[in-house]
DNA sequence: AACAGCACCTGTAGGC
DNA sequence: TGCCTACAGGTGCTGT
């Protein structure tokens, strides 16, 4: 569910809200939520103070006092909750004590969502590729490019950039007037331009409205994002396109729903 | 090498 | 109301 927008903005509200914290305890309600020995992750966390928070494509990073290093990743339902709502008991998988009484809990509907303990933050979440957050660094990932699948299925490839996710390449690509469907070393020079502009200023939008809520993403304060209000094409086959009043349609594209206007979005141009 | 398909899970929406 | 199916924002494994 959470892509790089949401799982921002999850990370800047931890940063006021949990770093300096000390752990009291880790406690598990499913314990394949934790990716390698839970036990370890638990004894490993005990006691220690929470220096730093920080985000990397969909992983949020805790760095402790003591160099223990932990990332959380909410895959399709994750949630990180300060309170934890009546109606959220049975989805819950993990919980943070805090030495000031305070509670940090992982709810997953799901059970997709990990943690994992990394032996140091240097080598966590290997083969990612560099973050989609500005234009230079989007136009040189796609210029690299030699393959023919689709554009769509390469923007979710998190080796290629870190953090896309099926809502914003749709709408990054709907921005560029890009067919889904355009193979990769296809994309001509004025089109990865376009793309490598628009990429990036999804995202900060995004960004700056808290994320995209349109079923279980949630804010640490389980507030709601407000960037589904101003999506174009995500969600709304059937629906006129906002550019050119053509349909907008949805279809199945490398594996995931794709949605797109088919007059604005061309695979030449 | 590149890619499709499925597994991981539960909840919800829609058709009948 | 209930049963059934399809689908959901992500990733990682297996097999072709």
């Amino acid at each position: 569910m959470p892509e790089l927008p949401e799982v921002e903005t999850i990370v800047r509200q931890l940063r006021r809200s949990i770093k300096g914290g000390i752990i009291a305890g880790v406690r598990l309600y499913w314990r394949r939520s934790i990716e390698g020995c839970p036990r370890e992750f638990c004894r490993s966390l005990r006691g220690m103070t929470v220096a730093r928070i920080s985000r990397r494509g969909k992983y949020i990073g805790v760095e402790c006092s003591g160099g223990a290093f932990f990332t959380i990743h909410l895959r399709m339902t994750g949630k990180l909750l300060r309170e934890l709502p009546v109606a959220e008991r049975k989805h819950l998988r993990a919980v943070f004590s805090f030495g000031d009484g305070t509670k940090l809990h992982f709810v997953d509907p799901r059970k997709f969502g990990r943690l994992r303990l990394w032996p140091c933050r240097r080598r966590a979440c290997p083969g990612l590729g560099p973050e989609p957050l500005r234009e230079a660094t989007v136009a040189a990932a796609l210029r690299k490019l030699k393959t023919r699948r689709p554009i769509k299925g390469v923007l979710l490839d998190q080796a290629v950039l870190a953090g896309i996710g099926n809502i914003y390449a749709d709408e990054a690509l709907f921005a560029a007037g890009i067919s889904p469907r355009t193979p990769a070393a296809a994309l001509s020079d004025g089109q990865v331009l376009r793309l490598s502009r628009s990429v990036p200023r999804i995202l900060h939008a995004a960004i700056g409205r808290r994320g995209t809520t349109l079923r279980n993403y949630r804010t640490l304060a389980a507030e709601r994002g407000e960037n589904q209000e101003h999506l174009y094409v995500y969600g709304r086959a059937g629906q006129p396109c906002f550019a050119c009043g053509a349909t907008v349609e949805k279809a199945r594209i490398a594996g995931r729903s794709s949605h797109f206007c088919p007059r604005c979005q061309k695979t030449r141009e």
